[in-house]
DNA sequence: TCCTCCACTTTACATAGTGTAAAGTGGAGT
DNA sequence: ACTCCACTTTACACTATGTAAAGTGGAGGA
């Protein structure tokens, strides 16, 4: 691709962000984010194949912009699993409030669309990923509480620390973000993390 | 309204929750409602005003044939706050599979069409209520955990207890619903409900 | 029995959006 | 000067929602 392909591949992009965020997806026509892009309608469909893909090409295109792995790295140098516990949930409600916008349009589009489908389950399933290496250390180092296995803990945390958990707190009940990252933390140690064998007296 | 309208209603809204649960809001068209209900597309609109109004209807009209009443008296006739709470969870797992598709389609809808959006405010707005009954019981019997207050408590039990932590772990995951149960009480004991007092020695 | 009402049909139209097709333009690179 | 190609312009096919209005047929009341 030509320099000025590219160029204007990042433009629609950016348009078309900025217009289904504000709006949602039926709430802007192809005919919009391209004059937005000070294109025609038609040259979106040089860069794009469909609508569902340009939203599909939208959210990751965020992602890449975010950059999680930066907001990540704390919790990989962290001393110990508890540590790296709580540094993720610090990390997640940092990255939440960026993606949340797109996020969400995936989600509502997944039922309708293969691709936004693909879209989401990639995302769900780095998640996934991410969260069970945090247990599976947990594990390795004594403190997954009694009870628990890795596979069950793991599903329980990731789906805990969904987009969802952030919107229901955050976005619906105006939970500030430092609540939500105590709270957060507060269940995460009292229902997953062992308790310390009791100290020798 | 004549006994024959409240039929053709009935039907219509019977033909729209299946095709749409099916097919979902986009999958299907009024054409194809109306015609599974043996009707012109146009008596639709002599029922409903539009599409959105049709989807919110008929959700309304499967809550009111689920009985959530029904599934909640175990609940109200729990000898005490914990115990009620762990009957809130059975009740929960129960009534999520049945209200599930329709749940999910106003949630997806909610962003485009203020019906939807009204229709799922009324809905978390009615669970967070009772998760608050709940809660405040909890607290007057001294069961609510050091460090949390009613309101927040609920707040995180009402998310926690939302449609998505079963789409999470029930249909993404695949959780035998006993588990689902289990694991659900298990947290909440270790999270919001205060550790007994030392038995006497 | 006739009349009226009304739920529903039929036909038609306006509007808006997605996606396809194909000829034309203008500028950048060789 | 030639070519390429990103993009424009115009046009069309298709699908859906929603509006409008005249027509039909049967049930219920006078």
């Amino acid at each position: 691709m030509s320099t000025k392909k590219i160029e204007t591949h990042r433009k629609i992009l950016e348009s078309a962000f900025r217009l289904l965020t504000e709006r949602g997806y039926h709430g802007v026509g192809l005919e919009e984010v391209a004059r937005d892009a000070g294109l025609s309608r038609q040259a979106v469909y040089l860069h794009f194949n469909s609508k569902a893909d340009l939203l599909v090409a939208t959210a990751q295109y965020l992602d890449s912009q975010v950059g999680t792995e930066e907001f990540l790295r704390p919790v990989f140098e962290a001393k110990d699993a508890v540590q790296a516990m709580d540094r993720a949930v610090e990390a997640y409600a940092a990255i939440e409030p960026l993606i949340y916008d797109a996020a969400i349009m995936i989600y509502a589009q997944r039922g309708f669309e293969p691709a936004a489908e693909n879209a989401w389950q990639d995302r769900m399933e780095f998640r996934r990923q991410n969260v069970l290496r945090g247990i599976t250390a947990l594990e390795a180092e004594g403190m997954l509480a009694q009870g628990w296995n890795i596979e069950e803990a793991s599903d329980f945390v990731w789906s805990l620390l969904s987009i969802h958990t952030y919107e229901y707190l955050v976005r619906e009940r105006k939970w500030p973000i430092d609540r939500f990252i105590d709270r957060l933390r507060q269940v995460l140690h009292a229902a997953i993390v062992a308790t310390p064998p009791k100290p020798a007296d």
